[in-house]
DNA sequence: TCTGGGGTCCTAGGACCC
DNA sequence: TCTGGGGTCCTAGGACCC
């Protein structure tokens, strides 16, 4: 039977929150202007997180180095995000999608799926979507595109037409007129390295894939990719709408310096320090790992990365620091500048291993005290900064509004 | 101009077993 | 003693997404 996908994605996100927080506080709607969201704002490493229209008209992108965005447009208003507000307008997002259709798939924090198979005709989706993207607007004050199609995929692809705050339609009967003739670069999953694959060999747009023999294809990608690329080129997709959140495989940190470091000292306190945030959302999640894994990235952007099995899972921060640090010192010679360090975790289980008590290292009793402790800090200084954030709302009147 | 942070999945080669 | 082939697990690296 024939699906109805809706795609819904907020027009750059980051941004929008920002402009609908600033207005409650009574300043001017950075979305008119050229504007960018930014990790760090003071930070010259930072990138850009999002970037307004204007910004973008002017060939600011998304992903660009701020100091780069700067020299193109000086006057650059650059904000920083705001985490807690970030979740609170996804939430609400969310919320208004679900009540359209129960089946509902989270993309990511600013982009999900609903399935309205059982909600609406073909006839009606137009309409059904339209009167989703303004109650968003009217409800929340930041827009959101909606694209409708047979399938995820071509739902996914609709939404990225023309923006902002539009509905658009790519329909199975639409694929040779709408996705055809655009780039092979706009299908989803078609990153740089495949652009330039695909290009090397005269594959220009999607419908020039769409018609190109799995054989070239396979040779071009490997033969998974292959036979991906060709299914979603010619619109085809039948991955369902999954509501189950699917569990973390994996968890990481990782710390861009600066400048790169060479000082050992310095390596290892980054060290420290996304071991005690990897090994804290272990614990959050109870989860245990068995697989540590660490990455340092040089002044070239080249990586290396190694990992190790161990023999039990743990959600100790020593074990998973030592670990790293056996890591370090195999890979790093102790004197080529660092950029970047990183360290991850998978292999993740919720079994919780009986300890061989008589063979375990005396001091895990005081590493696990130690972990403890940390997670109550953690704890407090979190309900802390929540606690600030009502206060601030209830004195301003400014949060509750909405 | 000089490139963040957090994920997923795939591939290829080597080790090891039958 | 040498050789083949298949299966599985592990590790390193690469590509993609938001």
């Amino acid at each position: 039977m024939s699906r109805i996908i809706f795609h819904i994605d907020v027009n750059s996100a980051f941004l929008s929150w920002t402009a609908v927080k600033l207005l409650r506080e009574g300043k001017a709607d950075i979305r008119l202007v050229p504007s960018v969201v930014s990790g760090d704002p003071n930070d010259r490493r930072s990138i850009i997180t999002a970037a307004s229209i204007p910004a973008k008209k002017l060939g600011i992108k998304t992903a660009q180095p701020v100091s780069m965005a700067l020299r193109t447009c000086p006057s650059l208003v650059i904000v920083g995000g705001d985490w807690t507000w970030f979740k609170q307008c996804s939430e609400g997002f969310i919320d208004i999608c679900r009540s359209f259709s129960p089946v509902l798939q989270q993309f990511s924090i600013d982009e999900c799926f609903i399935d309205m198979t059982q909600r609406c005709t073909p006839e009606q989706a137009v309409s059904v979507a339209t009167r989703l993207k303004d109650r968003v607007r009217e409800e929340l004050g930041f827009t959101v595109n909606v694209g409708i199609g047979s399938n995820k995929l071509l739902a996914k692809m609709a939404s990225d037409f023309e923006k902002p705050d539009k509905v658009h339609t790519l329909w199975q009967s639409e694929v040779e007129q709408k996705m055809w003739p655009l780039g092979v670069r706009d299908l989803l999953w078609v990153g740089k390295k495949t652009e330039e694959r695909l290009t090397a060999y005269g594959i220009d747009t999607i419908g020039q894939l769409a018609q190109l023999e799995m054989g070239p294809l396979t040779r071009l990608v490997g033969q998974k990719f292959a036979h991906q690329l060709h299914e979603n080129a010619n619109g085809r997709d039948d991955s369902p709408v999954e509501t189950e959140r699917a569990e973390a495989k994996s968890i990481s940190a990782e710390r861009t310096f600066s400048h790169d470091y060479t000082d050992p000292k310095d390596i290892d306190r980054a060290l420290f320090n996304v071991a005690c945030i990897v090994a804290h959302r272990i614990r959050r999640h109870d989860f245990r790992a068995s697989t540590v894994s660490m990455f340092i990235k040089y002044k070239d952007f080249s990586v290396v990365q190694r990992q190790t099995s161990l023999s039990q899972p743990t959600d100790v921060t020593a074990v998973i620091l030592n670990e790293a640090r056996r890591m370090l010192r195999e890979v790093w010679d102790g004197t080529t500048p660092i950029r970047q360090v990183g360290l991850g975790v998978s292999k993740l289980t919720h079994e919780s291993v009986i300890q061989m008590s008589l063979f375990e290292d005396p001091k895990l009793d005081y590493y696990r005290a130690w972990d403890r402790q940390y997670d109550a800090q953690k704890a407090r200084a979190e309900d802390a900064r929540m606690l600030a954030y009502e206060k601030h709302g209830a004195d301003t009147g400014k949060i509750q509004e909405g």
